[in-house]
DNA sequence: AATATAAACGAACGATCGTATTATTTTTAC
DNA sequence: GTAAAAATAATACGATCGTTCGTTTATATT
């Protein structure tokens, strides 16, 4: 017997490990959240979930596949709190403007937390390795949607046909991201109402007349 | 004589540091270029000049000090690199033409030196210190300056007189944000071309019918 | 040339980083 | 209840961080 994989074993999970693996993941989140993926460490992690280095380590292997984990933990969370809510509103034009309406307010959401899509873009956008590559696919996913849903407008009639998809793309998703930046960096108080208008100017622009 | 502050030496302000100094900064300007703010370090910005760290922390006291250094200097190289070269155009169009032209270009420049008042915003919109005061600054200055040339083209009649400046800078600031992150974090080569597209429609739309 | 000041160095500090190894405890399976 | 396995802890390592200190070298003044 060279090597004997027992596979009953294999198939059954542990029990408490996933637990409070799920509880570290989910204090990774609240700290990345707030300081960056970089500045969470194993150390701040350890003492907020109060356990030692060691065993919050030995849950991930190493900092990155933790960095990793909070960025797929992100993505699910994304998911619930701006993409599933949009799936409600009917396909086309009340969908693509509830999925960048509840994104947008996300992002410049008022407590401390940011959006892991735009901050982590700046900060992975010169660091190469596992953890900006699942950045990137979370980010791909996300652009992915809005650009169906916005194929999906033109195809229902509410959007012009020969609109330009990628510009369109391109000009909400800018949008998002100079929100974030007036509201995190500046300041400004004003930044919502400045983008939702520019929002809806954009999306009449872009309508079928009628 | 309790204390005899001797004037004569004050004014007499040293030689060589001043130079080594400048050097030293110019050093850290291309480090904090390529690994951002929180990327330079006193020990590998020593390195780089083939300093001792010691020697390098007496020019500046703190690491914040230094950072904040390389944040001026930036500044400077901003102005000479965008601002001026925009200020041979005639005022009005042309300039605010060149000025937002001049800063696309920079921001998203094929080799390893991104943008400050881009990436430093990203980096510091949740980190409190002198640091990012300077960085909001600068910052300031310059949407200043776009806002100054914005009223100038609507004085001159190149704008429409009901033009909202602040919604036309949230326009022309988020399109290179928009352009600046798929260029650096999606690696999308198409975004210059993009952004021009649609920063000349944006002014075309603002424009005065003739 | 002698002297005073500025500039740079070398070594060390305490802290923290990620990680590896080894031990101990807790949970699971029979 | 006991043995196997999984989860957590304890400890330590080498690296690097910003900073301090005492000393030496270079520059400037007289």
């Amino acid at each position: 017997m060279l090597e004997s994989m027992p596979i009953e074993r294999a198939l059954n999970e542990p029990k408490k490990g996933a637990l409070t693996k799920a509880l570290i993941i989910e204090s990774a989140l609240a700290i990345a959240s707030k300081s960056g993926l970089e500045g969470l460490t194993i150390g701040n992690l350890a003492d907020a979930v109060k356990m030692s280095k060691s065993g919050v380590f030995a849950h991930f292997g190493s900092r990155e596949e933790l960095q990793v984990a909070v960025v797929r933990t992100y993505h699910e969370h994304f998911k619930n709190l701006v993409f599933i809510p949009a799936l409600l509103k009917p396909k086309g034009l009340p969908r693509l403007k509830k999925l960048i309406d509840a994104w947008l307010r996300m992002s410049i959401g008022g407590d401390t937390s940011s959006c892991f899509f735009i901050a982590g873009a700046a900060e992975y956008d010169d660091r190469p390795g596992i953890v900006r590559e699942e950045l990137i696919r979370s980010v791909e996913t996300w652009r992915a949607s809005i650009t169906r849903s916005i194929e999906e407008s033109i195809a229902a009639g509410h959007l012009k046909k020969n609109t330009d998809v990628d510009a369109l793309l391109f000009q909400l998703y800018s949008i998002v991201l100079g929100a974030h930046h007036d509201a995190r960096f500046l300041d400004n108080p004003k930044s919502l109402k400045t983008a939702n208008a520019l929002i809806k100017e954009i999306f009449n622009r872009y309508q079928a007349s009628k």
